[in-house]
DNA sequence: TCCGATTTTGACCAAACAGTCAAGTTTCCG
DNA sequence: CGGAAACTTGACTGTTTGGTCAAAATCGGA
């Protein structure tokens, strides 16, 4: 016999809707903590506190906390991906990473604790993400480049090595949501003003497709 | 009576060879264990074997944890202004910008610790240096952004916010240090060449000078 | 409504951890 | 040398923290 509950109300995965709940309470908050704080920062007691419920409640669903902290983990992974995936070789090049800037930058706008806790964890060396790193992102970025390379090669872009591109890419959308308090302590309110993020995006667009050095 | 060495052979502020000796000793492998995981996550312990010395004799010159973290951020908070301080309202804007990046990834190919240090403060919400960030950096901040905005008034810079600008630099030259482990990942042993920062240095240059828009 | 399965939690435990202390060792200078 | 100050450390303490457990509360289908 199952532990896993036979009702009727079961998601795809075969979880009751209060299991389906409280899992992604707990990894909401777990989000908000690891990226505050990294794995081993992070405490349980604020995770809990975070969820609204008991620590041994917490436990029941993620046993340990480095369980909690590999499904936030993953989820994240997940969306890291796409947006460049959908680099099309076939589209205009400005445009296309146009459109592939843009979706970053709306990313860090609405998600920023998965860049941060992206980023805490590549800060602590990437200890649970490294076969992630060196497979499918390497991959995915071998390929992307390849790409970039083309368009390059073809003059359809200024000569410029596609790895540092894609470098440049993550480094200036990605500091929008990992250095926000930053950003937020040196230009005070306006930066959290409705509009600021399309702003920042314009200007990000801007410098990389066009430069700073005067026509 | 004083507790401090009357000893012939002070330095600066007082101390002797020995105490000179293992403040830095500390402060090093503070820096490193601090900047993989953060003021919370890092053990004494570990910064005790990092430095080569029991955990007492390590709290003989440190009493508690949380001196050795701010000893260690203010020394980088010192190297954190200077380079962006030397920009220079008087000297030629594309050059000026050219030192700036240049130095900026030197700084990160040179003292990546610093870097990450930085970073996983501003990560974990920037308590320890709210007041830096909101007043120190925040007025240089605001007075180099008014010397982009003349340049790009006089026409000597193509239109552009300035702050976003700034945090464009940022953003990319601290990437290759916060980052690093990624960047090897991807790059396997191409990143760790002889060279390779300043080519990376070169890419960011011209990426940010020129953009990569087809001419 | 009833009953077994699921969910929740107060009380607890063991390990990890920051920090103390007193007793040793080394260093420095007359 | 000799002795006082500076330095070092093994053994320890109190607290925090991750995780356990058994009992209570709740849920959901028949």
């Amino acid at each position: 016999m199952s532990t896993i509950s036979d009702q009727s109300s079961n998601d795809p995965e075969g979880r009751s809707r209060i299991q389906s709940r409280n899992r992604e309470t707990i990894l909401t908050a777990g989000r908000e903590v690891f990226a505050r704080h990294g794995l081993r920062g992070a405490r349980l007691d604020e995770i809990a506190a975070h969820a609204g419920m008991s620590k041994p409640n917490l436990l029941y669903y993620f046993p340990r906390k480095q369980d909690i902290y590999a499904a936030v983990l993953e989820e994240v992974l997940m969306g890291w991906l796409m947006p460049l995936d959908a680099l099309d070789p076939d589209g205009d090049p400005v445009e296309e990473l146009r459109r592939y800037i843009s979706a970053k930058m709306a990313l860090s706008a609405e998600q920023p604790e998965a860049s941060r806790l992206f980023a805490g964890e590549i800060l602590a060396g990437a200890p649970h993400i490294e076969r992630f790193l060196k497979t499918d992102l390497r991959q995915l970025v071998e390929k992307k480049a390849g790409t970039i390379r083309r368009w390059v090669d073809e003059g359809r872009l200024a000569p410029i090595d596609p790895y540092h591109l894609i470098f440049t890419i993550w480094a200036t959308t990605q500091h929008y949501a990992d250095f926000d308090v930053q950003i937020h302590a040196v230009l005070g309110k306006q930066a959290g003003r409705a509009g600021f993020h399309d702003q920042a995006a314009q200007a990000v667009l801007s410098i990389i497709l066009k430069g700073v050095a005067p026509r």
